[in-house]
DNA sequence: TATTGTTATACTCTATAACTATA
DNA sequence: TATAGTTATAGAGTATAACAATA
């Protein structure tokens, strides 16, 4: 079985308290995650980071998922098919994926990642110049370990339909 | 002294090992937040919540730091001036905030929170029904806690000048 | 002159609606 | 007809540059 709980409904005094308390958890982190994630995108422009995270992602999921429809990779990425129409056009016009229209049914367009695209990732992975890294590297140990474990949980949240 | 530690260079093999471990961590949590943030913005905006994210933390900082001058609270916020006066403009216009010019230096318009906006944040903050909070139940005990202490650290990651 | 905030303008990201090509 | 993707268009959020008011 999975390891989540759903409570129902808050009857007794110790869930109504525990309900207080997801709601506060919830509310705050969605408050440190947009200006976290504002914090991330400004420092990205002033240093010219060569993606925008959205571009990354798609591009990660690219590289992870082997050639994927732009369908598929839009249901992935949770945006709507013409946003990932043009994100991918503007990895394909840098050079990062080649699109592939699938022989089988030609309507399906396949994104494919390219050397250039693989080595942008890796670079990125290891860029310990950027803002982000900077600021992990100034936690410690212990810390980064805390976040480390709370990530899975972070990309839980986003799944689709529990 | 702080807890944290900063590592000035990448001699030895297991402090290259650990550079490249927060680099790949520094990664992996930008995408996730880029990729959480697009979910709880797109799903705020389905169902109606009552403000953004940017509108909703500004409102949080005017109440947790008083009647606050726009200046100020755009570098708490870590936006440029002319964005918060955008967003203030909208809570004032919204009846959530007051704006006042200082008295003892007439350039200063400070915000100020209304009953209304308070009533906004507490509401807020006991939502059980927003999307986030829905999926933050869905999880144990012991992982919300995982997530709580987690949450500071994320704060960390953004605030100004280690 | 320097500082605070505003106005004017533009860019990026993303969405919805309408369209094209293929099945 | 139904499906995959694209084009056209619009809106939110935020930035920079130029400006006004006050110190």
């Amino acid at each position: 079985m999975s390891p989540r709980t759903a409570p129902a409904a808050a009857s007794a005094p110790a869930e109504m308290a525990e309900t207080a308390e997801i709601a506060e958890l919830a509310s705050h982190l969605r408050l440190t995650i947009a200006r976290l994630n504002r914090r991330v995108r400004q420092q990205a422009a002033i240093t010219g980071e060569e993606l925008t995270a959205s571009s990354q992602a798609a591009l990660a999921t690219i590289e992870r998922l082997g050639p994927i429809a732009l369908g598929e990779l839009a249901a992935v990425e949770q945006v709507q098919p013409p946003s990932m129409t043009r994100i991918v056009a503007r990895l394909e016009e840098w050079g990062y994926v080649t699109r592939v229209v699938d022989p089988a049914d030609r309507r399906v367009a396949r994104a494919a990642i390219t050397d250039a695209g693989r080595e942008l990732l890796a670079r990125s992975r290891t860029r310990k110049e950027a803002f982000l890294a900077q600021r992990v590297a100034e936690l410690s140990a212990s810390e980064r370990d805390l976040l480390a474990r709370a990530l899975p949980l972070l990309e839980r949240l986003q799944d689709d339909a529990p």
